[in-house]
DNA sequence: TCGGCCGATTAACCTATGTTGTGGCCGCCT
DNA sequence: AGGCGGCCACAACATAGGTTAATCGGCCGA
């Protein structure tokens, strides 16, 4: 998607990558991204890193692995309201929320790194640029929890679950985790219920429709998708709705003459062309 | 709620009463406030504030009457996302987002304050306390939707309507539109449909079940909430996810230092014990 | 090697919710 | 006054999706 830049003493993460399909950072913003993953942790499957309820503590940027963002009620039904994936940041609102209303709880071995929600403030007074970016990131997950509404709301079961099919796989294209339509789906029937607002039987019902018609693959966790096209059409899947199109020109103007660490060279590229229709 | 403050002049309109729940303004943040709200406009019902896919133009502030969120499938289906209340913005990620990805439509007469996005990064510049009052503002939203996805994924008919009106209730009162437990419903049974992810004729057995037991009147559009407590307990509502509750002491480490418009006088009160479980 | 457990799969059956259709009320236009 | 359109109400029927239960295969620990 994104062109490797200029630095090469730093490793482009997924955070970056993403960020950067939104707009060009320049070194010193690389820098201090590469610095708030420089505390890192692994933990195993299905463990808690954040408990609905609970206390906020640090931001988290996920570095590797799946986790799921979910909400439970009290008698035990389960809502997986998103998936967090590798480049996506949990607790993104500590600084705001005193407590978390959702839980959030790794599917695979993780890799994730923290720091102290302090460091948003500084963030948001010395890399103005870098600041909309994370900004953009959370607006868009809130775009995309408005639009699994829609679909919980009023797409039928098999629309469903294409269209979080389709949308998984653009999501994941934009970190590099698809190679030529198949990617690796690490993610139980009753999981995938969670987030559809199905029962379990159902989804797999679904998913042997989806199979049978020939769009998709499983094998094991792998899914391979041989009709993109199909199936983003059988989910109504418009992907406005991601925001996958550089920052607009508005931004550079909102932000100007802002500060200290502007850097001189090229700022924000507002070519807003590559948004394909599904 | 929030007593009324020090400042004479100023009248305090539904946003004021709204940020204010989370932090105590300056008179400074007041007027600034006060002048973002300066341009004023009315508009009939049934007219779109903003319409899906298209281009972002100004911040605006619903100062009166009610409006609707919402997304349509290219069939015509549609699901509200949020009703956009007294002191809500509207297309508040103006500044990150190149085109909208929902619609807004007034369901009443109202008055909305307009302002162009350039301010946004003018206000995190000079106002960094207003400006993570509006940022709350915008990640509660976020939390709304994410609960109306575990309603419409895991609630029954009857769980999510009486949900929805508790939350309602709740949202009002912050701006003083409740008065003893009944407030205007300006809304057809088809939007509250849309809004549940239910057919508009089951909404119609929803609310009579709701009827017949007592715990709420309807009369045309006046809602009275008889017992907001069994109301509650049916939607299984727990009002964590509204964040109800005073800025966390965080919010002023991470902003502190910050700036020249920081006044003196008191910032941030982080005494969060006034969240009452339902 | 032998359970035992977890997840996928499928069949049979059930129910919450959707659909269709009718009628009634009310406000508004002419 | 009469007709029309929007909204509410309710009955009768249809169905998407839920529930229960049984089977199967794979993995893991004893």
């Amino acid at each position: 998607m994104t062109r490797a830049p200029a630095s090469r003493a730093l490793d482009p993460t997924p955070l970056w990558l993403k960020l950067s399909s939104y707009l060009v950072l320049s070194d010193e913003e690389k820098m201090y991204l590469a610095d708030l993953e420089r505390t890192i942790a692994r933990e195993p499957p299905r463990t808690d890193l954040l408990q609905q309820g609970e206390r906020y503590r640090d931001v988290r940027i996920m570095r590797e692995g799946w986790a799921i963002r979910h909400k439970a009620l009290p008698d035990g039904r389960r809502q997986v309201v998103n998936f967090v994936l590798p480049g996506d940041i949990i607790g993104m609102y500590c600084t705001l929320f005193e407590s978390a209303d959702h839980s959030v709880t790794t599917l695979t071995p993780v890799e994730v790194a923290s720091f102290p929600p302090e460091r948003i403030g500084e963030l948001f007074q010395s890399f103005p640029r870098l600041a909309a970016a994370l900004a953009w990131s959370g607006a868009r997950e809130e775009a995309i929890v408005a639009e699994r509404l829609l679909s919980l709301g009023r797409r039928t079961a098999l629309e469903r679950t294409a269209h979080l099919l389709v949308e998984l796989l653009r999501r994941l294209s934009v970190v590099n985790m698809v190679t030529d339509g198949h990617f690796v789906l690490p993610v139980t029937q009753e999981i995938l219920a969670d987030a559809l607002g199905l029962s379990i039987v159902h989804i797999n019902r679904t998913l042997r429709r989806l199979r049978d018609s020939g769009l998709i693959e499983l094998n094991g966790q792998r899914i391979t998708v041989n009709d993109v096209r199909q199936l983003a059409s059988v989910g109504q899947f418009d992907e406005l709705y991601l925001h996958l199109i550089r920052a607009p020109r508005r931004l550079e103007r909102a932000f100007s003459g802002a500060h200290h660490h502007q850097n001189g060279h090229n700022g924000v590229r507002p070519d807003g062309e590559d948004r394909a229709k599904a």
